[in-house]
RNA sequence: GUGGUUGUAGCUCAGUUGGUUAGAGCGCUGGAUUGUGAUUCCAGAGGUCGCCGGUUCGAACCCGGUCUUCCACCCCA
């Protein structure tokens, strides 16, 4: 039989995972200098926990997990005979597999809160799993990291997740445009329209300007039952591009001006940064959690013009998560790095540096038996002194164990043959240059 | 979940209206070179043509199903 991996999931090579790895130590370095502490919380959930909290096609998307045991003897035979999916998948599943960090996390609040100080900051770099259909750069499991704070609506925490986005895009050399919008901003602008209620829907055609254009936000909208004069002023919006612009057409609304108050605040605590900040009305974000500022980062196309990617990170506040799991009602604020969408810019850029893809410092090699007893003692004091190093296993023929050394991307390999064994100086090859140096093995280890 | 698309050597891909033994480049193995890789030259190995079934004297090629890839929706990192 063939081997095979479910659709939607990948096998990683080691140099892919030295590059990830990368990626996530950046960000962790990040998250532990911003004062966040890292929690973890285990793969599967109760299907209780995750249903319901992701709307209608979240729940579609969700991984669930079969019972054990005779789980159809459990099940009640006219659902079973029925088909009926709905009827029966409660009776015969009770776990899912988590579907981000965020609902797990407000769980996690809950049963801990009288362990924890409020206010809450952790971190989680994790795998998720959603049971979308497979394209580039979407996976059915892949990995978010994710900052939240609970427990507090200071908006310095919205300047503060801003810095940090920006700090670890800078780190990994990535121009980023950094777009901030407000719920409240939209909630206004609905309110405006006179169509306060269907704000989902609103923000959802609106979401899509940029990709659709404004004739076909008119049309969605049209499509969504949004009447033709309501249209019009929701058209009015869509080319502003400023907080103060923004401003008078929300005079009406209360929690309108609430939003620009609150989006102005953490512009202004902001202060000076690497990537791009913009105002953006019609960025929405999926999660109907979110109450409050949301954040969308993507590549800064006129830094990187080649570059073809959707969102790389991205955030919000939320007023009431924890509410949902009978906790006392705590705001939160928090944003997530899609690190698989990182990894594909950043190899498409050739921004990987060169060394997060080399493990190995030294790679000895031998020419012959005694030579290769000798090499593994000179092995085990250089890994004494801190050093990556390993040896090809056998004397064999030099350009064999050259061409390993080669493949195993060693930037250096010692070769021991019966002079350097006898003489104690080594012959160091450069394999970058090619050029090849005597050193002795205090000089190595001193290295 | 809807509609489409892709699959041939380890990798990237050719393969004519259905016709004998399915090819190339790169990679791999060995040798030229028993102490020098990535560059040169020579030789060699490597294929259930994604899988199952059907049509046909005959299928990599046509048909159905299925899995997978990618794309557009939906939604999203």
């Amino acid at each position: 039989m063939k081997p095979s991996i479910p659709k939607g999931t990948r096998d990683f090579l080691p140099h892919e995972v030295r590059r990830r790895n990368y990626i996530f130590d950046v960000i962790r370095q990040h998250f532990h200098r911003y004062g966040y502490q890292p929690i973890e919380t285990p793969v599967m959930e109760n299907l209780s926990t995750l249903t319901g909290k992701y709307g209608e096609e979240g729940d579609r998307l969700l991984f669930k997990v079969l019972n054990n045991g005779d789980f159809l003897r459990k099940a009640d035979t006219g659902d079973l005979a029925a088909q009926d999916s709905d009827a029966v998948l409660p009776q015969i599943s009770k776990r899912g597999l988590r579907y981000d960090l965020t609902v797990p996390f407000a769980r996690y609040v809950v049963m801990h809160q009288n362990d924890l100080a409020f206010p809450f900051k952790r971190y989680a770099i994790a795998p998720v799993w959603r049971a979308d259909r497979p394209q580039k750069g979407r996976y059915n499991e892949f990995y978010q990291c994710d900052a939240d704070v609970v427990g507090s609506d200071s908006l310095l925490y919205e300047a503060e997740l801003t810095q940090l986005l920006d700090e670890v895009f800078a780190a990994l050399g990535l121009k980023a445009v950094i777009r901030l919008n407000n719920r409240k901003i939209l909630a206004g602008l609905a309110e405006i329209a006179g169509h306060a209620d269907r704000m989902m829907d609103i923000t959802i055609a609106i979401d899509k300007l940029d990709k659709i254009g404004e004739a076909g936000v008119e049309k969605e909208l049209l499509e969504r039952g949004v009447d033709a004069g309501a249209v019009q002023v929701i058209k009015q919006f869509l080319g502003v591009t400023s907080l103060e612009k923004v401003a008078p057409l929300l005079q009406e609304s209360e929690i309108g001006r609430r939003g620009i108050a609150e989006l102005q605040e953490v512009f202004d605590r902001v202060g000076s940064l690497t990537s791009r900040v913009e105002f953006d009305v019609t960025l929405a974000r999926g999660l109907n959690y979110y109450t409050g500022c949301i954040y969308e980062v993507a590549v800064d196309t006129d830094a990187h013009p080649t570059i073809k990617m959707g969102s790389i990170a991205g955030g919000g506040r939320y007023a009431d998560l924890t509410g949902i799991f009978g906790g006392r009602d705590l705001p939160g604020v928090g944003i997530s790095f899609g690190a698989e969408r990182i990894y594909d810019v950043l190899e498409e850029l050739d921004l990987f540096p060169a060394d997060a893809s080399e493990d190995l410092q030294y790679l000895l090699v031998c020419l012959d038996d005694e030579s290769l007893a000798h090499g593994f003692d000179v092995l085990r004091l250089l890994r004494q002194s801190g050093q990556n190093a390993d040896l090809y296993p056998e004397a064999g023929k030099l350009g064999k164990m050259l061409k390993y050394a080669d493949q195993r991307n060693a930037p250096r390999v010692i070769i021991i043959g019966s002079r350097e064994a006898q003489t104690g100086q080594y012959s160091v090859k450069h394999m970058k240059t090619g050029e090849q140096e005597t050193a002795s093995l205090h000089e190595l280890l001193g290295r």
